[in-house]
DNA sequence: CGGTATTTTGAGTATCGTCAAGGCCAGTGG
DNA sequence: CCACTGGCCTTGACGATACTCAAAATACCG
């Protein structure tokens, strides 16, 4: 992987990667990388149990993790995706109130939660950064939110495309191929993705297909979707403020193309 | 109010009534007070416009706060109460993302950023805390998500109501009245609660009667409503747990009662 | 090339959103 | 003290949308 800025494969856990993380003092980094150990998980492998206290702290290195709750009637509730670079496990205390799966193959790096705790208060650049983190995750949640607000099932899927280009764009399943287009890998299977939008997989399907009828986007492959129309789908879902995130992102990729 | 533990009006900001907070050094904490000012606003007035990147940090001290975003068709959507207790604004860096109105008249209590994070620097504790208490605003946020799952408005209405009764406990409008009844006061008007449940007033209003005919609550007044069977609402809403929350409220009351 | 899992489509029913009208309560002014 | 007015909540009727169940089509894998 060529998207590792410093350390090839010498340096397990990638949290060097963390833009936000990288100026922490080097002599704290090597203790986190020291206490670190890969894990890995297959689809489907529950990774944490909700009500569980684990004694570990953990970073996703690639993959995707699913925040799930199961509901009374045995229906599961997807609440979030974790991808390369989040973090999960609770420092200090609280226990986990959501069942962490794996939602494909995935590597996770783990610290010992002491360790990793120990570090923390040796540092308040790095807890700093951590509530930094946690921070931009409750707006991530709240983002959420406002997509289940929409009442039509193609609003709630424009905004969760929409949500795939702008905050999962440093992974690698948006594809830039020119000026207008995005092609967006959906990393999540039909049922899957129809948890997370609190509905069906049938409606998901129809939803997919309605947009496609709209001309806002074209279905290349069950999971792999090309977005002709970002103004259009943030209309559908009712909130411009996610287009102009995604414009942002394009600027952006324009710009490091040239480079 | 009695409901403040330690200093009567002298102590202006109500900080040491955080449980969490109290055992933080008094020096530290005599700081935090001498910093505050009490700002009062009253309903509907904008605290904080999103995209603004506010000098100060705030608890609320009375009153309720709607947490909300305007969408491009002019509906609002609401993804949070804030109460008695909770903090706001940013600290550190980082824009607020959502615009923050008076729902009712409310006072905050106001810290200058810079002073904030002077202190927090000094006090891990305090950092640890803040940390803690938005680890459990991330949770509160993921627990919304979980009612805007449910299809049936009637459900979502039921998690609410049980959202209502356990997380808002600490403040004065669950009113205990015995063995198997809760009195919840409902803090917002309809219109609120619709965009808060992701619907319309006329389906809440329906949603409140139909939970009524099945003999789960009683409509005592429009915004008062008596809770007679919480297990009834769990399963409308889909979510075991949180009737166990209630539950545990509820004896926590009887053993607070005996005393 | 066959078998399995996933996705898609179709038909019927339940639920919700919309529009419009009616009721309830509080505050105002006679 | 009572009628009036305005805001909010409620109710009713109708159309739009999504959910359910069932079956077909497609993609995936060996």
């Amino acid at each position: 992987m060529s998207v590792i800025p410093n350390g090839g494969p010498a340096t397990a856990c990638g949290l060097r990667r963390f833009p936000k993380l990288s100026q922490i003092a080097g002599d704290l980094m090597d203790d986190l990388e020291a206490s670190c150990h890969i894990q890995h998980f297959s689809a489907g492998q529950v990774v944490v149990e909700a009500g569980d206290a684990p004694d570990f702290v953990a970073c996703v290195q690639s993959g995707y993790l699913r925040l799930q709750k199961t509901l009374a009637d045995g229906r599961r509730h997807i609440v979030g995706l974790l991808v390369e670079g989040d973090l999960f496990g609770r420092v200090f205390d609280a226990p986990i109130q959501f069942t962490i799966e794996a939602a494909t193959d995935a590597e996770v790096c783990c610290f010992q939660r002491r360790t990793f705790e120990d570090i923390l208060l040796r540092s308040p650049e790095l807890e700093r950064s951590l509530m930094l983190n946690i921070l931009s995750e409750l707006d991530r949640a709240r983002d959420w939110m406002t997509i289940l607000s929409c009442h039509k099932i193609t609003g709630r899927l424009a905004g969760f495309l929409l949500i795939l280009c702008s905050r999962f764009r440093a992974v690698d399943h948006v594809v830039r191929v020119d000026g207008e287009c995005l092609d967006v890998l959906v990393p999540i299977s039909r049922p899957d993705l129809a948890h997370l939008l609190g509905t069906r997989r049938e409606s998901v399907s129809r939803a997919f297909h309605a947009l496609e009828d709209e001309g806002m986007i074209d279905i290349l492959r069950p999971d792999l979707i090309r977005v002709r129309d970002v103004e259009g789908l943030a209309a559908e879902a009712g909130d411009e403020e996610l287009a102009g995130r995604v414009a942002l992102l394009q600027s952006t990729r324009n710009l490091s193309r040239k480079a």
